[in-house]
DNA sequence: CTATTATACCGACCAACGGTCTATGACTCA
DNA sequence: TGAGTCATAGACCGTTGGTCGGTATAATAG
């Protein structure tokens, strides 16, 4: 094989598409390094040049994903314009949609990342997610205590249930999935919804906020993500680059 | 080898205590085949005349762990003297601390299932569990809602919520062991308390309950059970048996 | 009391896996 | 130009989860 010589940072960003790719469609456990090696059209020798182990591709992925995610609610916490509620609005709406332009990507993004074989790069973007978003939660939160908006004794609790609330969504899509059927879709949607107007009554409540003042997402949204399925079924294969 | 021919109940059930020892002390993954077929003393051939793979094999495992668990609280779901809130109360306190009859013992279960490399077992384990203790769940936040004591417009909901804060208490459980030092366990075992109460809170404001009426565990309890650990270092070794 | 079938078990074997190692082509800089 | 470092290649290794043909024991039938 002709030795290709790439800019460090290319060939190590190229192996963390591939594998983003491989691990999405076919799950940490079932893509082989082989598998991963080969899409990047690379040795083994190269890969260990760049990373560890395996378990090191994943955790810089999972980086790479916590990362993305923080930039696209940076404008958001830098807004000095907002007021601690309007700034936890804001991050728990944008946060909802993340990185995702269009209800058609999110489907697609919805539809990888929650299959049960990605449990494990699940669980660690959302470890990853969760340090990088948490003191930014904690601090909106602080001041919205200090200024009088909010009211609560355990400023890091509300915040852990904050996040809980905002990524708890996993298991009733997980379950839309399970169940297949258009009719069990349905009933998850409704499912969705519903818990989504719940979180916000229940955050309201424990952030001492009259009740209303929390907005997750407008009404109508999980459906919109979920019913992009059918109007575009291409979705749902590897996601590439970055 | 000498061909040793155990009634197949026996077997089956050798293995899984086996299974379970290895697969809490190694994790899931870390654990080989066979690293079991050799502790329980049983050939490759034996082995898959019970179970179709290793993934069945933890299925198993995490179903026997929630019938187990299931039956620990049957009494209490039983029980027609309780009224809904006594019966959600005794639930909740029940479940944490599940067969677990000392804090000792409560150590050595929290030790080894909260560790990372135990994430997959522990998430087979949740949904098993989860799917028998949803329905019982639900169907006493209904009699809740339909006698006047709770109320609520989401019974499913405030049931997937009352499970989610049941099992939340591992993330906070987890980066107590991250930590290591005993200031971080004194840290962790301070913000677990907190949160304890600030689940409490939570679910009597989405139960509509007046504060204070959900008791999920005493205070001191998670100081008691952390604790334990200094008092008998011996604990955290394989849990044998049933 | 055999003959036959079904069940529980054994262990050699296999492809594929994650990971290691040595070799070497390709740049850098003096 | 030559020494040294970096990026790559690919043969190789022990171990893994899993398969398979065979065998001893138990259950059943004639």
């Amino acid at each position: 094989m002709p030795r290709i010589i790439k800019h460090p940072e290319i060939r190590r960003e190229e192996l963390l598409d591939h594998a983003q790719a491989l691990f999405l469609t076919h799950g940490y456990d079932k893509a082989s390094l082989n598998d991963v090696i080969a899409a990047a059209g690379v040795s083994k020798g190269a890969f260990y040049h760049y990373f560890a182990s395996k378990e090191a591709l994943l955790e810089a992925l999972a980086e790479r994903f916590a990362r993305q995610a923080l930039a696209g609610v940076q404008k958001v916490v830098d807004d000095a314009d907002l007021d601690p509620l309007g700034r936890l609005n804001a991050l728990l709406a944008q946060s909802r949609q993340a990185k995702v332009e269009t209800a058609a990507e999110a489907w697609a993004l919805f539809e990888t990342m929650f299959r049960p074989e990605n449990l494990v790069l699940f669980h660690r973007i959302n470890l990853a997610a969760s340090k990088s978003f948490s003191p930014i939660l904690v601090e909106i939160i602080r001041q919205g205590v200090e200024d009088g908006t909010f009211r609560t004794f355990d400023p890091e609790g509300v915040a852990d249930i904050v996040m809980q609330f905002g990524l708890a969504t996993h298991d009733v899509i997980a379950k839309a999935f399970a169940g297949g059927s258009d009719a069990d879709m349905d009933i998850a949607i409704e499912a969705l919804e519903r818990r989504v107007r719940l979180y916000e009554i229940a955050l309201d409540r424990i952030l001492g906020l009259p009740d209303g003042s929390i907005r997750i997402g407008e009404p109508g949204y999980v459906r919109a993500v979920m019913t992009a399925r059918r109007s575009n079924p291409a979705l749902g294969g590897p996601i590439e680059g970055t």
